[in-house]
RNA sequence: GGCCCCAUCGUCUAGAGGCCUAGGACAUCGCCCUCUCACGGCGAAGACAGGGAUUCGAAUUCCCUUGGGGCUACCA
Protein backbone atom coordinates (compact mmCIF):
# COMPACT_ATOMS: atom_id res chain seq x y z
CA UNK A 1 0.00 0.00 0.00
CA UNK A 2 2.47 2.62 0.49
CA UNK A 3 5.15 2.96 -1.69
CA UNK A 4 8.48 4.69 -1.20
CA UNK A 5 9.09 6.85 -3.99
CA UNK A 6 12.36 5.21 -5.89
CA UNK A 7 14.90 7.50 -6.84
CA UNK A 8 13.86 7.93 -10.56
CA UNK A 9 10.65 10.07 -9.81
CA UNK A 10 12.96 12.63 -7.73
CA UNK A 11 12.92 15.64 -8.15
CA UNK A 12 9.51 16.61 -7.43
CA UNK A 13 8.10 19.56 -8.77
CA UNK A 14 4.74 20.57 -6.88
CA UNK A 15 2.72 23.56 -6.33
CA UNK A 16 0.58 24.85 -3.60
CA UNK A 17 -2.57 26.41 -4.98
CA UNK A 18 -4.72 28.25 -3.00
CA UNK A 19 -7.97 30.18 -3.63
CA UNK A 20 -7.86 33.69 -3.02
CA UNK A 21 -11.12 34.10 -1.40
CA UNK A 22 -9.92 34.67 1.98
CA UNK A 23 -7.12 34.16 4.67
CA UNK A 24 -4.17 31.50 4.25
CA UNK A 25 -6.04 28.51 6.10
CA UNK A 26 -4.30 26.83 8.63
CA UNK A 27 -4.58 23.57 6.88
CA UNK A 28 -3.11 24.89 3.66
CA UNK A 29 -0.58 26.19 5.83
CA UNK A 30 0.31 22.22 6.60
CA UNK A 31 -0.14 21.60 2.61
CA UNK A 32 2.04 24.00 1.96
CA UNK A 33 4.58 23.33 3.77
CA UNK A 34 4.98 19.44 3.32
CA UNK A 35 4.76 21.00 -0.29
CA UNK A 36 7.80 22.92 0.36
CA UNK A 37 9.76 20.12 2.17
CA UNK A 38 8.71 17.61 -0.64
CA UNK A 39 10.26 20.14 -3.41
CA UNK A 40 13.37 21.80 -1.19
CA UNK A 41 14.26 17.79 -0.52
CA UNK A 42 14.63 16.58 -3.66
CA UNK A 43 16.09 19.29 -5.39
CA UNK A 44 13.08 20.20 -7.25
CA UNK A 45 10.68 23.44 -7.66
CA UNK A 46 8.12 25.00 -5.07
CA UNK A 47 5.61 26.60 -7.16
CA UNK A 48 2.57 28.97 -6.23
CA UNK A 49 -0.42 29.14 -8.39
CA UNK A 50 -3.25 31.36 -7.64
CA UNK A 51 -6.67 29.46 -8.32
CA UNK A 52 -9.09 32.29 -9.08
CA UNK A 53 -11.40 31.08 -11.04
CA UNK A 54 -14.39 32.23 -9.16
CA UNK A 55 -14.73 35.68 -9.70
CA UNK A 56 -17.78 36.06 -6.96
CA UNK A 57 -15.11 34.95 -3.96
CA UNK A 58 -12.53 36.40 -5.03
CA UNK A 59 -10.63 38.74 -2.39
CA UNK A 60 -8.17 41.28 -3.55
CA UNK A 61 -6.45 41.00 -0.64
CA UNK A 62 -5.85 37.70 -0.20
CA UNK A 63 -3.14 37.58 -2.30
CA UNK A 64 -1.27 39.47 -0.17
CA UNK A 65 -2.08 37.71 2.87
CA UNK A 66 -1.29 34.97 1.56
CA UNK A 67 2.28 35.44 0.24
CA UNK A 68 2.67 37.00 3.62
CA UNK A 69 1.39 34.17 5.64
CA UNK A 70 3.77 31.81 3.46
CA UNK A 71 6.94 33.71 3.87
CA UNK A 72 6.04 34.27 7.85
CA UNK A 73 6.42 30.68 7.92
CA UNK A 74 9.83 30.38 6.59
CA UNK A 75 8.67 29.15 3.15
CA UNK A 76 10.10 30.04 0.03
CA UNK A 77 8.89 29.21 -3.63
CA UNK A 78 11.04 29.03 -7.40
CA UNK A 79 7.93 30.53 -9.68
CA UNK A 80 4.48 32.15 -8.79
CA UNK A 81 3.68 35.44 -7.75
CA UNK A 82 6.46 36.70 -4.61
CA UNK A 83 8.38 34.02 -6.06
CA UNK A 84 12.71 34.56 -5.30
CA UNK A 85 14.42 35.41 -7.99
CA UNK A 86 11.32 36.79 -9.72
CA UNK A 87 9.89 39.92 -10.59
CA UNK A 88 8.68 39.81 -6.80
CA UNK A 89 6.74 43.18 -7.24
CA UNK A 90 4.54 42.04 -10.19
CA UNK A 91 1.19 40.67 -9.83
CA UNK A 92 -1.48 40.35 -12.04
CA UNK A 93 -1.37 41.67 -15.40
CA UNK A 94 2.25 41.34 -15.38
CA UNK A 95 4.36 39.79 -18.74
CA UNK A 96 3.39 36.00 -18.22
CA UNK A 97 6.91 35.03 -18.02
CA UNK A 98 7.41 37.58 -14.70
CA UNK A 99 7.13 34.65 -12.58
CA UNK A 100 8.81 31.77 -14.11
CA UNK A 101 8.80 30.00 -17.17
CA UNK A 102 4.79 28.16 -17.33
CA UNK A 103 3.19 31.25 -16.71
CA UNK A 104 1.05 32.70 -16.18
CA UNK A 105 0.08 31.59 -12.75
CA UNK A 106 -2.74 33.29 -11.95
CA UNK A 107 -5.55 30.66 -13.59
CA UNK A 108 -7.80 33.85 -14.16
CA UNK A 109 -4.90 34.77 -16.82
CA UNK A 110 -5.10 31.52 -18.68
CA UNK A 111 -8.55 31.32 -19.86
CA UNK A 112 -7.52 31.24 -23.53
CA UNK A 113 -5.61 27.74 -22.76
CA UNK A 114 -8.79 25.81 -21.21
CA UNK A 115 -10.66 27.30 -23.77
CA UNK A 116 -8.68 25.70 -26.17
CA UNK A 117 -8.49 22.11 -24.23
CA UNK A 118 -12.43 22.53 -23.51
CA UNK A 119 -12.21 22.62 -27.37
CA UNK A 120 -10.31 19.68 -27.86
CA UNK A 121 -12.62 17.80 -25.41
CA UNK A 122 -15.72 18.74 -27.80
CA UNK A 123 -13.76 17.80 -30.74
CA UNK A 124 -12.89 14.42 -30.06
CA UNK A 125 -16.09 13.56 -28.19
CA UNK A 126 -15.36 13.74 -24.12
CA UNK A 127 -17.24 17.02 -24.02
CA UNK A 128 -20.13 18.56 -24.75
CA UNK A 129 -22.42 22.24 -24.77
CA UNK A 130 -25.14 22.40 -22.14
CA UNK A 131 -27.25 25.45 -22.67
CA UNK A 132 -29.52 24.41 -19.28
CA UNK A 133 -30.61 27.57 -17.16
CA UNK A 134 -29.80 27.29 -13.66
CA UNK A 135 -33.28 26.88 -13.10
CA UNK A 136 -33.93 23.94 -14.87
CA UNK A 137 -30.71 22.20 -12.71
CA UNK A 138 -32.57 23.31 -9.69
CA UNK A 139 -36.21 22.07 -10.71
CA UNK A 140 -34.07 18.85 -11.73
CA UNK A 141 -32.18 18.43 -8.60
CA UNK A 142 -35.14 19.43 -6.43
CA UNK A 143 -37.26 16.70 -8.14
CA UNK A 144 -34.90 13.81 -7.77
CA UNK A 145 -34.33 14.85 -3.81
CA UNK A 146 -37.89 14.41 -3.95
CA UNK A 147 -37.04 10.66 -5.62
CA UNK A 148 -34.57 10.04 -3.52
CA UNK A 149 -32.57 9.84 -6.42
CA UNK A 150 -29.29 10.73 -6.31
CA UNK A 151 -28.79 14.45 -7.30
CA UNK A 152 -26.73 15.03 -10.31
CA UNK A 153 -26.72 16.66 -14.19
CA UNK A 154 -29.80 14.79 -15.96
CA UNK A 155 -28.00 14.85 -18.92
CA UNK A 156 -30.15 16.69 -20.71
CA UNK A 157 -28.19 17.81 -23.39
CA UNK A 158 -25.55 15.44 -23.93
CA UNK A 159 -27.00 14.17 -27.19
CA UNK A 160 -27.95 17.53 -29.12
CA UNK A 161 -27.09 17.71 -32.41
CA UNK A 162 -23.53 20.09 -33.64
CA UNK A 163 -26.43 21.84 -35.95
CA UNK A 164 -28.93 23.07 -32.72
CA UNK A 165 -25.68 23.70 -30.67
CA UNK A 166 -25.11 26.07 -33.08
CA UNK A 167 -28.41 27.33 -33.84
CA UNK A 168 -29.07 27.78 -30.21
CA UNK A 169 -25.48 29.72 -30.08
CA UNK A 170 -26.42 31.72 -32.87
CA UNK A 171 -30.11 32.96 -31.09
CA UNK A 172 -27.19 34.67 -28.26
CA UNK A 173 -27.72 31.65 -25.96
CA UNK A 174 -24.85 30.89 -23.52
CA UNK A 175 -23.55 27.66 -22.59
CA UNK A 176 -21.25 25.64 -20.08
CA UNK A 177 -19.26 22.72 -20.93
CA UNK A 178 -19.86 19.41 -19.63
CA UNK A 179 -17.55 16.75 -19.41
CA UNK A 180 -19.55 13.29 -20.93
CA UNK A 181 -18.93 11.20 -18.48
CA UNK A 182 -18.51 7.25 -19.19
CA UNK A 183 -22.13 5.93 -18.50
CA UNK A 184 -20.75 2.54 -17.10
CA UNK A 185 -16.88 1.24 -16.36
CA UNK A 186 -15.04 2.17 -13.29
CA UNK A 187 -12.58 4.22 -12.66
CA UNK A 188 -9.62 3.17 -10.46
CA UNK A 189 -7.37 5.52 -9.44
CA UNK A 190 -3.86 5.66 -7.36
CA UNK A 191 -3.08 7.77 -4.40
CA UNK A 192 0.10 7.24 -3.05
CA UNK A 193 -1.05 6.86 0.22
CA UNK A 194 -3.93 4.85 -0.03
CA UNK A 195 -3.43 2.66 -2.86
CA UNK A 196 -6.13 1.66 -5.65
CA UNK A 197 -9.30 3.81 -5.15
CA UNK A 198 -11.84 2.51 -7.49
CA UNK A 199 -15.32 4.50 -8.44
CA UNK A 200 -18.17 3.36 -10.28
CA UNK A 201 -18.29 5.86 -13.70
CA UNK A 202 -22.55 5.77 -13.33
CA UNK A 203 -22.02 7.31 -9.80
CA UNK A 204 -20.44 10.08 -11.50
CA UNK A 205 -22.52 12.84 -13.55
CA UNK A 206 -21.52 15.34 -16.33
CA UNK A 207 -19.45 17.61 -14.44
CA UNK A 208 -18.71 21.72 -15.70
CA UNK A 209 -15.52 22.09 -17.22
CA UNK A 210 -16.30 25.53 -18.40
CA UNK A 211 -18.66 27.80 -17.19
CA UNK A 212 -20.96 30.39 -18.78
CA UNK A 213 -19.11 33.52 -17.70
CA UNK A 214 -16.03 31.51 -19.68
CA UNK A 215 -13.89 30.79 -16.45
CA UNK A 216 -13.20 26.99 -15.89
CA UNK A 217 -14.20 24.70 -13.04
CA UNK A 218 -11.33 23.71 -10.77
CA UNK A 219 -11.52 20.26 -12.37
CA UNK A 220 -10.19 21.69 -15.93
CA UNK A 221 -8.47 24.15 -14.29
CA UNK A 222 -6.19 21.92 -12.04
CA UNK A 223 -5.72 19.35 -14.91
CA UNK A 224 -4.61 21.45 -17.41
CA UNK A 225 -2.57 23.52 -15.71
CA UNK A 226 -0.44 20.68 -13.61
CA UNK A 227 0.01 19.36 -16.83
CA UNK A 228 1.10 22.42 -18.89
CA UNK A 229 3.35 23.37 -15.29
CA UNK A 230 4.98 19.58 -15.67
CA UNK A 231 3.83 19.29 -11.84
CA UNK A 232 5.24 15.85 -10.81
CA UNK A 233 3.09 15.23 -7.30
CA UNK A 234 -0.26 16.73 -6.83
CA UNK A 235 -0.04 17.49 -3.05
CA UNK A 236 -4.17 18.52 -1.88
CA UNK A 237 -6.63 17.88 0.57
CA UNK A 238 -8.66 14.64 1.06
CA UNK A 239 -11.56 16.53 0.03
CA UNK A 240 -10.91 16.41 -3.54
CA UNK A 241 -10.94 11.93 -3.23
CA UNK A 242 -14.37 12.13 -4.48
CA UNK A 243 -13.72 14.28 -7.48
CA UNK A 244 -10.45 12.15 -7.85
CA UNK A 245 -12.10 10.45 -10.95
CA UNK A 246 -13.00 13.28 -12.86
CA UNK A 247 -9.33 14.60 -12.66
CA UNK A 248 -8.24 10.99 -13.83
CA UNK A 249 -10.65 10.76 -16.44
CA UNK A 250 -9.95 13.96 -18.17
CA UNK A 251 -5.89 13.36 -17.90
CA UNK A 252 -7.11 10.15 -19.87
CA UNK A 253 -9.63 12.73 -22.41
CA UNK A 254 -6.86 15.06 -22.62
CA UNK A 255 -4.19 11.80 -23.44
CA UNK A 256 -1.57 13.04 -20.58
CA UNK A 257 0.35 10.95 -18.70
CA UNK A 258 -0.89 11.54 -14.53
CA UNK A 259 0.84 12.98 -12.09
CA UNK A 260 1.16 11.23 -8.79
CA UNK A 261 -1.52 12.22 -6.16
CA UNK A 262 -0.79 12.73 -2.70
CA UNK A 263 -4.27 13.09 -0.79
CA UNK A 264 -3.50 14.47 2.95
CA UNK A 265 -5.73 14.18 5.49
CA UNK A 266 -8.13 16.82 6.61
CA UNK A 267 -8.21 19.16 9.81
CA UNK A 268 -11.38 18.54 11.72
CA UNK A 269 -12.44 20.13 14.75
CA UNK A 270 -10.15 19.74 18.00
CA UNK A 271 -13.49 17.12 19.43
CA UNK A 272 -12.63 15.61 16.53
CA UNK A 273 -16.54 15.64 15.06
CA UNK A 274 -16.51 17.93 11.83
CA UNK A 275 -14.13 19.52 9.58
CA UNK A 276 -12.45 22.49 11.44
CA UNK A 277 -14.12 25.86 10.80
CA UNK A 278 -13.91 29.22 12.01
CA UNK A 279 -16.08 28.30 14.96
CA UNK A 280 -13.40 26.35 16.37
CA UNK A 281 -11.12 29.21 16.95
CA UNK A 282 -8.21 30.49 14.72
CA UNK A 283 -8.10 29.03 11.07
CA UNK A 284 -6.24 32.00 9.55
CA UNK A 285 -2.51 31.53 9.98
CA UNK A 286 -2.05 35.22 10.73
CA UNK A 287 -4.17 34.72 13.66
CA UNK A 288 -2.24 32.56 14.91
CA UNK A 289 1.07 35.29 14.72
CA UNK A 290 -1.48 37.91 16.22
CA UNK A 291 -2.09 35.67 18.85
CA UNK A 292 2.01 35.22 19.84
CA UNK A 293 3.33 32.31 18.45
CA UNK A 294 6.58 31.75 17.05
CA UNK A 295 6.54 30.49 13.17
CA UNK A 296 9.09 28.13 14.59
CA UNK A 297 6.49 26.59 16.43
CA UNK A 298 4.01 26.45 14.55
CA UNK A 299 6.13 25.18 11.53
CA UNK A 300 6.76 22.06 14.01
CA UNK A 301 3.11 21.61 15.13
CA UNK A 302 2.02 21.19 11.44
CA UNK A 303 4.81 19.39 10.54
CA UNK A 304 3.32 16.53 12.98
CA UNK A 305 0.11 16.84 12.00
CA UNK A 306 0.06 14.44 9.72
CA UNK A 307 3.49 13.41 9.49
CA UNK A 308 5.61 11.46 11.58
CA UNK A 309 9.70 10.75 11.34
CA UNK A 310 11.00 6.86 11.81
CA UNK A 311 11.86 7.60 15.02
CA UNK A 312 10.84 9.23 17.89
CA UNK A 313 11.94 12.81 17.45
CA UNK A 314 9.05 15.75 17.84
CA UNK A 315 11.16 19.04 17.69
CA UNK A 316 12.13 20.07 13.78
CA UNK A 317 13.66 22.86 12.71
CA UNK A 318 13.00 23.60 9.11
CA UNK A 319 16.52 22.27 8.18
CA UNK A 320 16.27 19.12 10.02
CA UNK A 321 12.97 18.24 8.85
CA UNK A 322 14.33 18.56 5.35
CA UNK A 323 16.53 15.90 5.82
CA UNK A 324 13.90 13.21 7.24
CA UNK A 325 10.70 14.23 5.33
CA UNK A 326 9.21 11.75 3.05
CA UNK A 327 5.75 11.26 1.56
CA UNK A 328 5.31 7.28 3.07
CA UNK A 329 5.52 8.88 6.33
CA UNK A 330 2.66 11.08 5.74
CA UNK A 331 -0.36 9.67 7.75
CA UNK A 332 -3.92 8.87 6.12
CA UNK A 333 -6.33 9.35 9.01
CA UNK A 334 -8.27 12.64 9.60
CA UNK A 335 -6.86 15.22 12.52
CA UNK A 336 -8.07 16.68 14.96
CA UNK A 337 -7.07 20.02 15.27
CA UNK A 338 -6.05 20.82 18.67
CA UNK A 339 -3.52 23.36 20.14
CA UNK A 340 -2.58 22.67 23.28
CA UNK A 341 0.71 21.19 21.62
CA UNK A 342 1.53 23.85 19.89
CA UNK A 343 1.00 25.82 22.91
CA UNK A 344 3.80 23.62 24.43
CA UNK A 345 5.91 24.36 21.83
CA UNK A 346 5.41 27.76 21.62
CA UNK A 347 7.47 27.50 24.91
CA UNK A 348 9.52 25.34 23.52
CA UNK A 349 10.93 27.52 21.08
CA UNK A 350 10.68 30.64 23.30
CA UNK A 351 13.03 29.08 25.80
CA UNK A 352 15.45 27.78 22.95
CA UNK A 353 15.87 31.35 21.47
CA UNK A 354 18.53 33.91 22.03
CA UNK A 355 17.55 36.64 24.08
CA UNK A 356 18.42 39.24 21.76
CA UNK A 357 16.36 37.34 18.84
CA UNK A 358 13.52 37.02 21.25
CA UNK A 359 13.28 40.83 21.80
CA UNK A 360 13.01 41.76 18.81
CA UNK A 361 10.13 39.54 18.74
CA UNK A 362 8.86 41.15 21.78
CA UNK A 363 9.63 44.20 20.95
CA UNK A 364 6.10 44.96 18.15
CA UNK A 365 4.04 43.79 20.94
CA UNK A 366 5.50 45.99 23.88
CA UNK A 367 5.26 48.40 21.40
CA UNK A 368 1.60 47.69 21.21
CA UNK A 369 0.77 47.71 24.78
CA UNK A 370 2.82 50.98 25.00
CA UNK A 371 5.62 49.98 27.04
CA UNK A 372 8.40 50.80 24.48
CA UNK A 373 8.65 53.74 22.00
CA UNK A 374 8.43 53.32 18.36
CA UNK A 375 10.86 53.62 17.25
CA UNK A 376 12.64 52.41 20.67
CA UNK A 377 16.20 53.77 21.50
CA UNK A 378 18.67 51.66 21.30
CA UNK A 379 19.49 51.99 24.99
CA UNK A 380 15.89 51.25 25.58
CA UNK A 381 15.91 47.70 23.73
CA UNK A 382 19.43 46.65 25.39
CA UNK A 383 17.43 47.16 28.56
CA UNK A 384 15.00 44.53 27.08
CA UNK A 385 17.99 42.42 26.08
CA UNK A 386 18.99 42.32 29.60
CA UNK A 387 15.49 41.75 31.42
CA UNK A 388 14.10 38.86 28.91
CA UNK A 389 16.41 36.15 29.77
CA UNK A 390 14.35 36.68 33.38
CA UNK A 391 11.16 35.98 31.87
CA UNK A 392 11.69 33.55 29.10
CA UNK A 393 10.79 30.53 30.49
CA UNK A 394 7.48 31.84 31.83
CA UNK A 395 6.41 33.15 28.60
CA UNK A 396 3.80 30.86 26.58
CA UNK A 397 2.77 33.39 24.15
CA UNK A 398 4.61 36.37 22.92
CA UNK A 399 1.59 38.46 23.56
CA UNK A 400 1.66 37.80 27.33
CA UNK A 401 5.36 39.92 26.95
CA UNK A 402 3.74 42.75 28.96
CA UNK A 403 2.56 41.75 31.46
CA UNK A 404 5.64 40.45 32.39
CA UNK A 405 7.95 43.02 32.33
CA UNK A 406 5.25 46.16 33.14
CA UNK A 407 7.01 46.88 36.34
CA UNK A 408 10.65 46.16 34.76
CA UNK A 409 9.98 48.88 31.59
CA UNK A 410 7.50 51.07 33.98
CA UNK A 411 9.41 53.92 35.97
CA UNK A 412 6.77 53.29 38.66
CA UNK A 413 4.14 50.83 39.65
CA UNK A 414 0.61 51.28 40.69
CA UNK A 415 0.91 51.53 44.97
CA UNK A 416 0.41 47.84 45.62
CA UNK A 417 -3.22 47.30 47.64
CA UNK A 418 -2.61 46.44 51.08
CA UNK A 419 -4.37 42.91 50.72
CA UNK A 420 -1.44 41.39 48.40
CA UNK A 421 0.96 43.14 50.78
CA UNK A 422 0.17 41.40 53.86
CA UNK A 423 0.21 37.53 53.87
CA UNK A 424 -2.42 35.08 54.44
CA UNK A 425 -0.55 34.43 57.64
CA UNK A 426 0.96 37.87 58.57
CA UNK A 427 -0.59 41.15 59.54
CA UNK A 428 -0.08 44.69 58.24
CA UNK A 429 2.30 45.41 61.31
CA UNK A 430 4.52 42.19 60.98
CA UNK A 431 4.53 42.84 57.10
CA UNK A 432 5.38 47.41 57.88
CA UNK A 433 8.17 45.53 59.61
CA UNK A 434 9.33 43.52 57.64
CA UNK A 435 9.44 45.72 54.56
CA UNK A 436 11.30 48.33 56.91
CA UNK A 437 14.00 46.71 57.63
CA UNK A 438 14.13 44.96 54.34
CA UNK A 439 14.59 47.87 53.48
CA UNK A 440 17.36 49.41 55.80
CA UNK A 441 19.16 46.07 55.07
CA UNK A 442 19.19 46.81 51.53
CA UNK A 443 19.65 50.98 51.63
CA UNK A 444 23.15 50.01 53.27
CA UNK A 445 24.24 47.65 50.96
CA UNK A 446 27.51 49.04 49.29
CA UNK A 447 27.38 47.01 46.52
CA UNK A 448 23.38 45.63 45.22
CA UNK A 449 24.01 42.87 43.51
CA UNK A 450 22.03 39.66 43.82
CA UNK A 451 24.35 37.32 46.57
CA UNK A 452 24.92 40.72 48.62
CA UNK A 453 21.14 41.08 48.56
CA UNK A 454 20.01 37.39 49.17
CA UNK A 455 22.72 37.29 51.85
CA UNK A 456 21.49 40.38 54.01
CA UNK A 457 17.92 39.26 53.50
CA UNK A 458 18.26 35.92 54.49
CA UNK A 459 20.51 36.94 57.36
CA UNK A 460 17.97 39.41 58.21
CA UNK A 461 14.83 36.66 57.87
CA UNK A 462 16.97 34.55 60.56
CA UNK A 463 17.25 37.83 63.10
CA UNK A 464 13.49 37.97 62.78
CA UNK A 465 12.65 34.25 63.04
CA UNK A 466 10.86 34.12 60.21
CA UNK A 467 10.71 32.17 56.88
CA UNK A 468 12.94 33.95 53.94
CA UNK A 469 9.61 33.67 52.13
CA UNK A 470 7.94 35.38 54.59
CA UNK A 471 10.54 38.32 53.82
CA UNK A 472 10.96 37.64 49.88
CA UNK A 473 6.79 37.74 49.48
CA UNK A 474 6.05 41.24 50.51
CA UNK A 475 8.86 42.50 49.31
CA UNK A 476 7.95 41.25 45.65
CA UNK A 477 4.68 43.03 45.49
CA UNK A 478 5.99 45.88 47.21
CA UNK A 479 8.70 46.35 44.27
CA UNK A 480 6.39 44.77 41.64
CA UNK A 481 2.77 44.77 42.37
CA UNK A 482 2.59 41.44 41.24
CA UNK A 483 2.61 37.75 43.34
CA UNK A 484 4.30 36.19 40.53
CA UNK A 485 7.48 37.41 39.50
CA UNK A 486 11.15 36.08 37.82
CA UNK A 487 13.44 35.44 41.09
CA UNK A 488 13.40 38.06 43.52
CA UNK A 489 17.04 39.26 43.20
CA UNK A 490 17.35 39.51 39.65
CA UNK A 491 14.31 41.31 39.53
CA UNK A 492 15.98 43.74 42.00
CA UNK A 493 19.50 43.69 40.16
CA UNK A 494 17.78 43.97 37.04
CA UNK A 495 15.44 47.00 38.92
CA UNK A 496 18.35 49.09 40.28
CA UNK A 497 18.98 49.98 43.70
CA UNK A 498 17.27 53.12 43.68
CA UNK A 499 13.69 52.08 42.08
CA UNK A 500 14.21 49.28 44.69
CA UNK A 501 14.08 51.71 47.59
CA UNK A 502 11.58 53.82 45.93
CA UNK A 503 8.84 51.22 45.45
CA UNK A 504 9.69 50.25 49.51
CA UNK A 505 9.09 53.48 50.87
CA UNK A 506 5.71 53.63 48.58
CA UNK A 507 4.66 50.54 49.43
CA UNK A 508 5.33 50.97 53.51
CA UNK A 509 2.94 54.24 53.71
CA UNK A 510 0.49 51.99 52.92
CA UNK A 511 0.35 49.98 55.56
CA UNK A 512 1.21 52.97 57.85
C1' G B 1 -30.06 9.18 0.86
C1' G B 2 -25.89 7.93 -2.79
C1' C B 3 -20.58 7.51 -3.61
C1' C B 4 -15.90 7.54 -1.26
C1' C B 5 -12.22 7.77 2.73
C1' C B 6 -10.69 6.69 7.71
C1' A B 7 -10.53 3.76 12.56
C1' U B 8 -4.33 2.42 18.71
C1' C B 9 -4.63 6.45 25.27
C1' G B 10 -8.73 12.95 25.78
C1' U B 11 -5.22 14.80 21.44
C1' C B 12 -0.92 13.95 17.88
C1' U B 13 1.14 9.30 17.13
C1' A B 14 4.91 4.47 17.22
C1' G B 15 3.52 -0.23 15.61
C1' A B 16 4.08 -3.22 8.55
C1' G B 17 2.18 -11.68 12.44
C1' G B 18 5.65 -13.45 17.47
C1' C B 19 10.42 -7.99 19.96
C1' C B 20 3.41 -5.55 22.75
C1' U B 21 2.29 -7.42 30.19
C1' A B 22 1.12 -1.85 23.15
C1' G B 23 6.19 2.74 23.15
C1' G B 24 6.64 8.34 22.90
C1' A B 25 4.84 13.45 23.16
C1' C B 26 0.97 17.08 24.64
C1' A B 27 -2.87 17.63 28.13
C1' U B 28 -4.46 15.76 33.24
C1' C B 29 -3.16 14.22 38.33
C1' G B 30 0.62 13.34 42.29
C1' C B 31 5.57 13.96 44.32
C1' C B 32 10.32 16.50 44.15
C1' C B 33 13.16 21.09 43.24
C1' U B 34 11.97 26.09 45.21
C1' C B 35 11.61 33.11 47.53
C1' U B 36 6.37 33.29 44.12
C1' C B 37 5.27 31.90 39.17
C1' A B 38 7.43 29.18 35.64
C1' C B 39 11.20 25.75 34.01
C1' G B 40 13.10 21.07 35.18
C1' G B 41 13.11 15.92 37.39
C1' C B 42 10.36 11.59 38.88
C1' G B 43 5.85 8.96 38.89
C1' A B 44 0.47 7.79 38.07
C1' A B 45 -3.73 7.27 35.22
C1' G B 46 -5.02 6.51 30.16
C1' A B 47 -6.00 3.08 23.89
C1' C B 48 -5.72 -1.60 19.95
C1' A B 49 -14.50 0.19 18.36
C1' G B 50 -17.30 -4.79 18.07
C1' G B 51 -17.85 -9.56 15.71
C1' G B 52 -16.24 -13.26 12.59
C1' A B 53 -12.26 -15.50 9.40
C1' U B 54 -6.96 -16.85 8.22
C1' U B 55 -2.82 -18.56 11.39
C1' C B 56 0.63 -22.47 16.04
C1' G B 57 0.21 -17.12 16.99
C1' A B 58 -3.15 -10.73 15.02
C1' A B 59 -3.08 -3.98 17.12
C1' U B 60 -0.81 -5.73 12.69
C1' U B 61 -4.06 -9.84 6.97
C1' C B 62 -9.38 -10.52 5.05
C1' C B 63 -14.82 -9.86 5.64
C1' C B 64 -19.06 -7.79 8.13
C1' U B 65 -21.07 -4.38 11.64
C1' U B 66 -20.53 0.12 14.13
C1' G B 67 -18.54 4.84 14.52
C1' G B 68 -16.32 9.23 12.49
C1' G B 69 -15.30 12.13 8.24
C1' G B 70 -15.42 13.95 3.07
C1' C B 71 -18.04 14.82 -1.46
C1' U B 72 -22.73 15.22 -3.60
C1' A B 73 -22.63 23.82 -6.92
C1' C B 74 -21.87 27.27 -13.43
C1' C B 75 -17.08 27.02 -4.96
C1' A B 76 -12.45 25.64 -4.55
Amino acid sequence: MQEVFPLSDLPFRVRFAPSPTGFLHIGGARTAIYDWLLARSTGGQFILRIEDTDRTRFVAESLQDIMDSLKWLGLDWDEGPGARGTDEKAGYGSDPTAHGPYGPYFQSERLDLYHKYARQLIADGHAYYCFCSSERLNAVRTAQEAAKQPPGYDRHCRTLSPEEVQSRFDAGEKAVVRFKMPLKGTTEVYDELRGKLSFENRTLDDHILLKSDGFPTYHLAVVVDDHLMKITHAVRGEEWIASFPRHVLLYQALGWELPKFVHLPIFLAPSGGGKLSKRHGATGLKEYRDKGYLPEALFNFLLLLGWHPSDEQELFTAEEALKVFTVDRINKSPVAFSTDKLDWFNGVYIRKMDPRELSKRCLPFLQESGLLPDPCPPERFEYLVKIIPLVQERLKWLTEISELVDFFLNEDIAVPKKELLVQKKSTPEETHVILQRSRAALAELSEFSHDAMEQALRSLAETMGIKAGQVFMPLRVAITGRTATPGIFETMDALGKERVLKRLDQAITVLN
